[in-house]
DNA sequence: GTGCGACATGTTTGCGCAATCATCGTCATC
DNA sequence: GATGACGATGATTGCGCAAACATGTCGCAC
């Protein structure tokens, strides 16, 4: 499977029939090229038993026009370009789905790409996206090679990044303070009673967004009075492992914690999971909270106390602001908060 | 928010500086146009010295190639369309994980598309998708309109549709008899023990694959010479909701079931939740198994029996096909079943 | 030294469409 | 009835690149 791009340049497409253009319909329909063009276009500018014709001529041969020869002409391209860094990442569906609703109800197509975790992909990435000329980009992890950020701007299209406030943004930005977030779970965690509050949080820098909650976990402790308590990650990426083995860390290290927040649900679920199996009270002994309130534990009875964040309408508001750039206007604020809620349920 | 891609055709950019060509690479570098193509498609026709000139011209512009214009003159977009009907299903995220990553290690972008529900949005989505001219499609959810299908079939590109075993491929094929899936879940439930088996099905035609596993269901019962047992959703879409009250329906139409096995897992943990809801012992007084299992439920401590189906391997198995087809080869099976496997967890 | 081929590079052309400008009525106005 | 405004359509051109072909240059065999 090291079939290259570059390899299949020569490869022969096999039906010899040519495909069919513009011309091909304009002839049928007795008009010209420009015609046709005109009435996919703006049909208001073509007579209604011209614009007929050409409908007619169109579905006869089941003409589908060429957007790549359109978007050449045109120098618009008609798609938003969606950036994530995996498809693990439970951030993904809704926030797509979002962007999706609003950019194909404008008539944009989603270009996806996913980063992986790899500054060298980042940028061959960014090529690959940024070279198809999108009208719009949106990210929902940041790019972090310092020419990554050059190319982006240069590209001289909307962007906006999601997920986070950034201090130095790239462009528009649709998402909320993660130290805040972090903070105010530590405060809520507090508020139910709780005093010897612990923090799982990854290790890794590319996790930017948990860093920044823990940071307002340790605003908020400092601010308290209260001894921090915190449990670091092995690996790069949160996982339910991840989030066993911190539980696990944390009897250990910090017996004596009574609660615990995590820096994504998918480590708290893996801590519920972990508690449940040896048999720990939750909350009794334990209250564990998560971040994100994704759709995977919720309705599955893990019943978490949670931060909620309303993915799906970051989406839909990133889509928004980008159709709303593209077509020349410009948003009231190029930073929309979208906050956060603290949702309680059963685990704290 | 009716801004419409036809409106901003005249919309300017605001910045007057001119996008790079290769022509602004080739002169910094001293070559002519046609040797900073070859320089990025076939390195290894461009002398060692030129190359370097020209790569470095490239950095030092951070030039990024207009794969537009790239396109349309190779006829090749280096494009795979991704089409799913909505992204709520979850055959779509490790679907589409797998297929991504296929494609863009041979250096292909994923173009995605979601149809809805209608018949209307097909079309539109079809030659949103088609008229980018991509080099392969993959679908997750079969397009139903005559004319959907002629269009595909002429757009001359390999396709793979996927998660079944069409009677009539359009192309290629990854996916598994969701027939037989059904009957072997079926057999599988009475090889546990039970006796009175029921189906939650839903009712809708375009769950196509929900009806050919209640079909499975319906020929093991036979086999077995028992009477069917089944439940249909109210709703298009099979949710939690309609799995919870197809709990509740079993209960009052079929209450001497002592088995039920669902369409697909979301109803199955639906159903779950509404079993616990209402004190009944599972597997005890009542087996429950779902189809697929979804990420949802596992880590979330449902622990459902339940139809495993690699959906990531449908993707990435999806994408080598279409890659190597792309390439001018032909894979050796055109239709690959990757099969299905029963998971006996707690719930029945 | 001549010829020939392999390699490196350049020139020309066209991919299919949309922007732009030109053209040709038609109709209301005075 | 001449004038201009406007609506409908057509002709020309170029978007930025890659395919195809042309040219140049070198080395090596005889």
């Amino acid at each position: 499977m090291r079939a290259l791009w570059s390899d299949m340049v020569n490869a022969k497409t096999p039906d010899g029939d040519r495909r069919l253009r513009m011309d091909d319909v304009a002839e049928l329909a007795g008009v010209s090229q420009m015609t046709v063009s005109r009435a996919l276009r703006t049909p208001e500018k073509v007579a209604p038993e011209t614009r007929a014709r050409i409908e007619a001529a169109m579905a006869q041969l089941d003409y589908v026009p060429d957007l790549v020869a359109g978007s050449l002409a045109a120098r618009r391209s008609g798609l938003i370009a969606a950036v994530v860094s995996t498809f693990e990442n439970a951030i993904f569906a809704p926030t797509i789905a979002g962007l999706t609703e609003a950019a194909e109800a404008a008539g944009f197509t989603i270009l996806l790409g996913s980063s992986g975790y790899s500054e060298t992909d980042e940028e061959r990435l960014l090529r690959a996206i940024l070279g198809r000329r999108p009208d719009g980009v949106m990210l929902t992890d940041a790019f972090h090679t310092p020419r990554a950020r050059r190319l982006l701007a240069a590209a001289g299209v909307p962007i906006v990044e999601t997920w986070d406030l950034p201090a130095e943004p790239v462009d528009m930005v649709v998402g909320f303070s993660n130290v805040d977030a972090g903070r105010a779970m530590t405060l809520a965690l507090h508020g139910f009673g709780y005093r010897r509050i612990a923090f799982v949080a990854p290790s890794s820098e590319r996790d930017r967004r948990g860093l920044k909650r823990l940071d307002g976990y340790r605003r908020a402790m400092d601010d308290l009075g209260a001894p921090r308590r915190e449990i670091r990650l092995h690996g790069p990426v949160a996982t339910l492992e991840e989030g066993a083995a911190a539980l696990v860390a944390l009897l250990d290290q910090h017996p004596e914690a009574d609660a615990v927040a995590c820096s994504v649900d998918t480590l708290a679920a893996g801590a519920l999971f972990e508690a449940r199996r040896r048999g720990i009270d939750v909350p009794g002994r334990l209250g564990i909270a998560g971040f994100g309130d994704f759709a995977l534990a919720q309705p599955a009875g893990l019943d978490m106390t949670t931060m909620r964040i309303a993915g799906r309408n970051i989406g839909a508001e990133a889509g928004a602001m980008l159709v709303k750039r593209i077509a020349g206007e410009t948003p009231e604020q190029a930073v929309f908060d979208i906050g956060y809620e603290v949702v309680r349920r059963s685990s704290a």
